[in-house]
RNA sequence: UGGGGAUUAGUCUAGUGGUAGGACAGCAGACUCUGGAUCUGUGAGGAGAGGUUCGAAUCCUCUAUCCCCAGCCA
């Protein structure tokens, strides 16, 4: 259906397709296509391009095809192909039954190819490599013609037709389209359109030995595919005039490419080359590595795909080579998540606290709201005793002006809980460090409200030492100390930049038992804390948490100023 | 120094000849059984120089800066 309403987000590309659809162009047809290069893991930098392409389909009344351009079989795998649906999928996006493959196209592509030899718009060449770069020129210089360039249609023909029945190894020759040597675009110095290449391809295997170039490729894909919006990032708009001269001189349908802005975030690089050097470094553990921008990282560290698709909407999409704060995104993340996630009380680093004047032995439970955004989510009860463990930094004997939580002789409140005031600590003789605190509670406060209407200034989180569970807990940190990371020394690389303390792993901490049976992806606020995501390691005897992203933290920000 | 793009607050983005708007970040406050959430307020902007016009971010000219292109990668 139609949806291009007020509330529909706008943008150059979506003008552009709004006012085709109005002058109904194609037939009024909306037709995109996801076209990823089966070569590696997708990022939150492809989000943008899936979000468009699918997206502007959906809100135009249009279909969206997921096509693999699987034109490289010595760069591609099937192991990508599949994290690629996976992902895509996990993003909350579907092509039905049109996921297809540039390799699916690979007879028609040749039989075009001979109907370019025979209109003497191509030519195979037998120069090496560097020969065609010397001929190629530079970008200030003119390039010189192929001595091969007058090769007769005939003699290109029955050479390009050996080429494809494995005549000649590997890099001997190329068919080349002949247009321009001249051309102050160097795309159309006459650009390869097939190599030679004996490998086995992930969908195609050994039938093919020569396998087409992007450029020859890509709008031969399109056209077969019906695509009315061929979209695309800021680095092909040198390709159209080339795009357009294939599909001109094949006189077949003719889509529109056009380009936008890849999508950067500070603190974040997204390169193959980076994760694998991370991982090769091993300073992050694997693709997956809650830290590492590629969707599987982020999905294993708690970002819910509507906040990746969310920031996308909140950016916008432009011409402009831009980098977005990572903030914005910590900010959708922290949007969504504080929407759904069911809250919970974690103690992180644990202290213990006595209540001197509760019963041994007592068991209390309180209930306690899953979600004060969403009554639906319900309550739950949390079990309260004797000896309970808070988080070490909730007590300071000396405390700071602003620091409203417990304190020798201050009252606070336990969340859901009573009122209790801190009457003595336990030091350790040798370090000094406090290692247990005393207290007298209020029972008359129970429940958390006092009958005389005497406030406290916080309310901490708790819970109980006999009824908690153990658990791990990772803390990340941006990858890199840099806004920018490749704001390098002259020779340095964005290695320099590298936070070498990006992990922090606790193991000790305690949670409530409501969590014990919590599932791996499955992802909680902890109460004055942070968004936590259960990890794939977790087991019922052992439970494993990544920390999403911290809540937000005005105690932090005052601290920061007093120093 | 050839060609193709881009330039609006700290960041991202609208406005397409008629009061420069929004989001995030920042700052200040209200409220709060999460120092969360929510709400309110607030500072901050059209790369530069000319020109056209009653009026220019928008049209014209020049300048500057940044990005991309010399793969048999995509």
């Amino acid at each position: 259906m139609n949806e291009t309403n007020s509330t529909a987000p706008g943008d150059f590309i979506r003008d552009i397709v709004r006012q085709d659809v109005l002058k109904n162009k194609n037939g009024g047809r909306v037709q995109t296509r996801f076209p990823p290069e089966p070569n590696g893991y997708l990022h939150i930098g492809h989000v943008r391009a899936i979000w468009i392409n699918f997206g502007i389909a959906a809100e135009f009344g249009g279909k969206c095809n997921l096509r693999f351009d699987d034109t490289n079989p010595v760069k591609e795998e099937q192991e990508y192909i599949d994290a690629i649906i996976r992902d895509i999928h996990w993003l909350g996006y579907d092509w039905e039954d049109r996921l297809y493959y540039a390799s699916s196209y690979f007879e028609q592509m040749y039989q075009h190819a001979l109907q370019l030899i025979e209109a003497g718009k191509a030519y195979v060449d037998d120069s090496t490599a560097e020969q065609i770069r010397e001929y190629r020129g530079t970008l200030t210089d003119p390039g010189k013609p192929s001595p091969y360039r007058g090769r007769p249609v005939a003699e290109n023909l029955d050479l390009f037709k050996r080429m494809r029945a494995g005549e000649f190894p590997d890099g001997s020759r190329v068919l080349r389209a002949k247009i321009n040597m001249a051309s102050p675009n160097m795309n159309m110095r006459d650009p390869v359109m097939y190599r030679i290449l004996h490998a086995s391809h992930p969908h195609t295997g050994d039938k093919w030995c020569i396998y087409p170039m992007y450029d020859w490729a890509h709008g031969i894909e399109d056209s077969i595919e019906g695509v009315t919006h061929s979209l695309c990032s800021l680095e092909f708009e040198d390709h159209r005039p080339l795009y357009n001269w294939f599909l001109e001189a094949l006189g077949i349908f003719h889509p529109q490419q056009i380009e936008f802005a890849r999508l950067n975030f500070t603190y974040t690089v997204m390169s193959k080359r980076f994760f694998k050097r991370m991982i090769d470094d091993g300073i992050v553990r694997g693709f997956d590595d809650p830290r590492l921008p590629t969707l599987s990282g982020v999905r294993r560290r708690g970002y819910p795909p509507e906040a990746l698709v969310n920031v996308c909407k909140a950016l916008g999409v432009a011409k402009t080579n831009s980098t977005a704060d990572l903030a914005l995104l910590e900010h959708c993340v922290r949007e969504e998540l504080n929407k759904n996630s069911l809250r919970v009380m974690g103690v992180l680093r644990p202290l213990r606290l006595v209540i001197d004047n509760y019963p041994e032995g007592q068991v209390e439970e309180f209930e306690a709201i899953n979600n004060p955004e969403d009554p639906t989510a319900g309550t739950r009860k949390v079990p309260f005793s004797r000896v309970l463990y808070i988080e070490q930094e909730d007590f300071m004997e000396e405390a700071p002006p602003k620091y409203f939580r417990l304190t020798p002789g201050r009252e606070v409140r336990l969340r859901y809980a009573y009122f209790v005031k801190c009457v003595g600590v336990k030091k350790d003789e040798k370090s000094g460090k406090v290692i247990e605190i005393h207290c007298t509670y209020d029972p008359a406060t129970r429940g958390g409200d006092a009958p005389d209407g005497r406030k406290v200034k916080s309310t901490i989180h708790w819970v109980s030492a006999a009824h908690a569970l153990e658990a791990e807990v990772r803390l990340y940190e941006n990858l890199f100390t840099k806004e920018d990371p490749v704001d390098v020394e002259e020779g340095a690389d964005f290695m320099s930049n590298v936070n070498r303390n990006s992990l922090e792993v606790l193991t000790s901490c305690r949670i409530e038992p409501f969590l014990k049976n919590a599932a791996p992806g499955s992802r909680y606020q902890f109460e004055r804390i942070g968004y936590f995501c259960v990890d794939p390691d977790s087991t019922p005897e052992k439970l494993v948490f990544n920390r999403t992203v911290s809540l937000r933290d005005d105690w932090a920000k005052i601290q920061k100023q007093q120093k």
